[in-house]
DNA sequence: ACTAATTTGCAACATTTTGTACCATATTGG
DNA sequence: CCAATATGGTACAAAATGTTGCAAATTAGT
């Protein structure tokens, strides 16, 4: 008892934590939260309805995350992790567009992203971290953007007073609301037609 | 009495109501509700807090929308009651473009429709009526702008081969992610130099 | 293998909200 | 004044949030 005693005192925590994963379990709620806001939207994500979907009691649903508000936050922070895409910037303007843009693209086709982002922008409107999760994500996207047309403007492929920031906004904001907000398509027809128009927007007439 | 027989049997229906004019509790509950909405989002918008603002009582509210679903899509509904927003298409493109679009960004702005946007698209999401309302909304919207449009192709304004539908998208769907998911301001600056832009994609170059 | 820490599941409980039903009361057209 | 109707209040069942206490299962370290 003797030594265990000197290392309760030298590491004071004495953290290791036995028990099944907590990290399984709140992994397993976590994705159980997204594929309700997923699929019935931000009302649908209830403790009884979790534990149901996952087996998962409710009162250890309470010890992860104290209210419903953290859990809602928690599942929309798992979903909003950036996927890491690196904007290619070798080729022209058009090519690398349409590379960054077909991210994008897929991002809101495929990704649980796309899928919850509506109700994502509904619960910014009222809580603080969704919002700067939100602002993150789009700022993320808009780097992206940004890294391309500064790499087409250092091959002196863009228009000099182009207005870049307004042109990103557009390039990402008509993706948004066409896919979300007007529930039409995002398709292969639709990217190139757009990417066509943006080049537009930014190129040098003597380029196109 | 005779009278009164008579006439009860001439108009069988006998429809007229007393009591306090429901036209106005209607109005006041849609009121609360919507304000909820704009303020809290959806999750706040429950009969107790509507009676708590309105001294309405519960069971009244009960009576007129049978659940907390019809009440929200009323409200909803009365919100996205279109603004007759007559376009003005006799002045050059930009002109009547910017007069358009400065309804939109002043819908935006300053009517309760902007603020409880981001709450109808995500109750779209998983609600027929309300999608379809949004879609009516959206509809409408670019019908003004696509009248704009057709009567600038009508004076010769308009580069033949332009993609008047995607243009329309981009015109609407920049403003909407502006405002509702970035979070940036629709001001006069912003608006100018927005149009500017979207004439440039729909305009001849040897016009501008 | 044993101990001790920690997580989990279960049950009980108070509170809030949805939704229903009934009854007395106030209002109003005829 | 009468009859129809809307309203307010209360009572009630069901579901959901959030809290608390306790027994059982799991596991790191000795």
């Amino acid at each position: 008892m003797f030594p265990k005693k000197i290392f309760f005192l030298m590491n004071q925590p004495m953290k290791r934590a036995p028990g099944p994963r907590p990290d399984i379990t709140q992994s397993h709620a976590l994705q159980a939260a997204l594929e309700l806001l997923q699929t019935q939207g931000v009302l649908a994500v209830t403790h009884a309805a979790i534990s149901r979907a996952t087996g998962i009691s409710r009162s250890t649903i309470y010890r992860h995350w104290p209210n419903l508000e953290d859990l809602r936050n928690a599942a929309i922070a798992r979903a909003a992790t950036s996927p890491n895409n690196e904007p290619r910037t070798n080729g022209p303007l058009k090519t690398d567009l349409t590379w960054i843009l077909g991210h994008l693209m897929t991002a809101l086709n495929e990704t649980p992203w796309g899928k919850i982002a509506p109700q994502v922008i509904a619960v910014a409107a009222t809580e603080e971290h969704t919002r700067a999760l939100l602002r993150r994500w789009i700022e993320d996207r808009s780097q992206d953007v940004k890294a391309v047309f500064d790499a087409a403007a250092e091959r002196g492929e863009i228009c000099e007073n182009a207005p870049v920031e307004r042109i990103i906004e557009v390039a990402i904001g008509a993706a948004y609301f066409r896919k979300l907000v007007a529930g039409r398509q995002l398709d292969h027809e639709w990217l190139d037609a757009h990417v066509d128009m943006i080049c537009g927007l930014a190129g040098k007439p003597s380029l196109q």
